[in-house]
DNA sequence: TTCCAGGTATTAC
DNA sequence: GTAATACATGGA
């Protein structure tokens, strides 16, 4: 078991980790037990100081850089938000809130069956299909077991009815076509990184499942592509409530506005008007 | 019990 | 192109 600390400003990890981002994290007390790619990881932060522990005789520590993007200058990026009342209440909500940086297969994968569930049901099902597929990970004695997320060779030779024992329903063969589809080699996700953005949404959108909301969490969660803007139910709500209140606007000039308003990181910005309208306002909202 | 959840595919105007 | 509907499952 090893460790390693990392100095951080304007850092937020339990915010961060409870955003909706990612769904395989546990709190337990005052830290965070998960995994990142196929190693098991606990996380704390006491003030400035963010703490990782490993499993074994870690030396090189860039996986867990790399996906909490502690290199990251939030400064820089929440200088291009646009400064009205509501993205500034969002920022003083949910400071340290930031964008973590993950596997594409996996975000892939969990964002397939995320369509109209709840996050907690959503975790209850990623974390019942890394069990029953994914490999174990190491993780030192006094720990729960921990599991990789699935291979998507492993999914695609999986039946459907071993899926939907997952408890995914109508998502198993949108899951199973999406892993047969990386399996193959047909969708090739390290090459949809050097895409411009639309061109790599569309290719996602291909398949069975995947449409511009889950595509843009695709793409804003996978390679942080800054201008996608995943339109959901909680921020559709909060985009009429906090700029269009009083009148109808359509889907599509909602649409607009998500893609003109918000700058050239409006993908980070609808991170924090997501987390700030799910956990501040909760159903302060209509 | 009823409603609805980080939507999407299908069908109908 | 823009609107209704079904879809599994279970929390609230």
């Amino acid at each position: 078991m090893t460790s390693h600390t990392w100095h951080v400003e304007d850092y937020d990890l339990r915010s961060t980790l409870n955003s909706g981002q990612a769904f395989y994290w546990r709190q337990l007390g005052e830290v965070w037990e998960g995994v990142i790619g196929r190693r098991w990881v606990m996380l704390s932060q006491r003030g400035s100081t963010i703490t990782a522990t490993s499993a074994g005789n870690v030396s090189d520590w860039a996986w867990v850089e790399d996906y909490l993007q502690l290199r990251t200058d939030i400064g820089s990026i929440i200088a291009t938000f646009p400064k009205d009342p509501p993205m500034n209440a969002a920022l003083r909500a949910c400071r340290g809130l930031r964008l973590l940086r993950q596997d594409p297969w996996e975000v892939l994968g969990s964002f397939i069956l995320s369509s109209t569930k709840q996050i907690v049901q959503i975790k209850q099902v990623v974390a019942a299909l890394r069990r029953c597929f994914g490999e174990p990970v190491r993780v030192p004695a006094g720990h729960g077991a921990a599991f990789a997320f699935p291979r998507p060779e492993r999914l695609a030779a999986a039946s459907e009815a071993r899926l939907r024992a997952c408890k995914m329903g109508f998502r198993a063969p949108y899951l199973k076509a999406a892993a047969e589809a990386v399996a193959s080699g047909s969708l090739d996700l390290e090459k949809l990184a050097g895409l411009p953005v639309d061109q790599a949404r569309a290719v996602l959108e291909e398949l069975p499942g995947v449409g511009p909301k889950v595509a843009d969490c695709i793409l804003l969660s996978a390679w942080n592509y800054p201008t996608a803007f995943p339109l959901d139910v909680w921020v559709l709500r909060a985009l009429k409530d906090f700029y269009f209140k009083g009148k109808r606007p359509t889907l599509g000039k909602l649409r607009e506005f998500s893609q003109t308003h918000f700058g050239e990181w409006s993908g980070y910005a609808q991170l924090y008007l997501f987390h700030y309208i799910r956990v501040h306002l909760r159903r302060g909202l209509k």
